[in-house]
DNA sequence: GGAACGCTTCGGCCATGGACGAAGCGTCGG
DNA sequence: CCGACGCTTCGTCCATGGCCGAAGCGTTCC
């Protein structure tokens, strides 16, 4: 006389146990910086030998986590799908949200909570400053748990070439927020998130630091993100 | 020379594991509803023995997903947070957003789909349905990724007596959306989605159906989501 | 006070699955 | 065409951890 529970949660159970192995974990946390690494770089990342990690891909593409494509010698790989950043993302709320454990925070931590990619925008200090910012400006409304893009707001985007598809539909999100797991406020995420941070690296205001999600602030885009958001060294140091 | 991943990667790793295993899962789910249940009813919903979902209880709670409370010579359980059932949510989205799995539908989970607690709050076609009418009537505001009261929407709420401190601060969301994963479109959460669940169950719109985070809807119920929302039939009926 | 109950701890069994070395494919470079 | 390279498959080892029965502790009921 066992239980009968709800089907669902198996399910759930299966993507968490993948997502619960260590070696898995670090490679799927290396793919949430957006772009698509060969086996052979997450072999590195993963802490793991070659077969192991090859095991491993096996597991999460097969699971449908992450997407592969294959380019001369090399295989490409990278997260299926925007969500699963989003779960990841939930789950490291969840870790740091936790008893008041030591977080040990680590040179290259500071360099991650001072802006950081987190899958395809902007994260950290940086992430949360243009949130404030784009807020503060009446661009974008940041209510509780999600964003509006003002008519102001697309005007503005639009001088800064961005343009974006009506909202509604199928298609991805206009604006969301995401909970930003170091500053513990939100930062913008969907479509505009992710035009923000293409426009700031073809601008080269950033620059991602490679291995890492962390990307640093040029010169460039310390002047830029000043002028065109009113962002501050202020806003962007520690604490 | 091998790895040095992001420490956070294994903060993940532990809690994904932690969700990860099937028993622990099934307990997490049961607890979605949002009551506290005892051990021995977890024992139940996890379909292992008493002292293994006893060990298993021991792990989440010294963790920090789940908060025990005593009572008598019984042991209360309960989600220690909400974000928790937010990550559950996440790796639901994730599974059956993955490839085009066959997900058997069966007969307790169309009552799953009809109407179901998220949480604390309404989720499934009534869920959905009392979302898209509170937006409909303007009362909320339901962007990409999340929504906002109108002052119609105060007043309206106001009128069926509840009341919401101010937005802002470091309290809990007025209102947000969760994405219903059978319904794929956001349904309503945050204290407005609590409020209005609490409501229901108050007036006896709706009863919670024993062991499952499935709730029926009263002739009662059908009468006042009629009267004061709109909701027809139409609107809760499959497909 | 004693028995029933709810839950936890202890001890031991066993399967799952993660780890690596060696070998097997495909691709690129000379 | 051969060797180097990138990645995968195969086979094997071994530790982690889930599971249960028995026993222990605290609470409630009669």
């Amino acid at each position: 006389m066992t239980a009968r529970p709800i089907a669902s949660a198996n399910a759930i159970a299966t993507i968490a146990a993948l997502i619960g192995d260590p070696a898995r974990a670090n490679i799927l946390s290396a793919l949430m910086g957006g772009q698509a690494l060969t086996a052979g770089e997450l072999c590195w990342h993963a802490g793991v030998g070659a077969p192991t990690t090859s095991g491993h891909l096996a597991k999460l593409t097969e699971a449908g986590l992450l997407a592969v494509e294959r380019q001369g010698r090399h295989r490409y790989y990278r997260l299926a799908s925007p969500v699963i950043a989003q779960a990841m993302e939930s789950l490291m709320a969840v870790a740091t949200a936790g008893p008041p454990r030591h977080r040990p925070p680590g040179p290259k931590d500071e360099a991650l909570r001072a802006a950081r990619t987190c899958y395809d925008h902007l994260a950290g200090r940086l992430g949360t400053a243009l949130a404030d910012r784009l807020s503060d400006l009446r661009l974008v409304i940041i209510g509780d748990g999600g964003a509006l893009v003002t008519d102001d707001g697309r005007d503005f985007l639009a001088g800064l070439g961005l343009t974006f598809p009506e909202a509604g539909g199928n298609h991805r999100p206009l604006c969301r927020t995401c909970l930003d797991w170091s500053e513990r406020r939100p930062h913008l995420a969907g479509q505009l998130g992710a035009a923000l941070l293409t426009c700031s690296l073809e601008r080269s205001w950033i620059a991602r630091m490679p291995g890492s999600r962390a990307v640093t602030i040029t010169d460039a885009g310390s002047k830029g993100f000043a002028m065109v958001f009113g962002i501050t060294p202020e806003h962007l140091a520690p604490k």
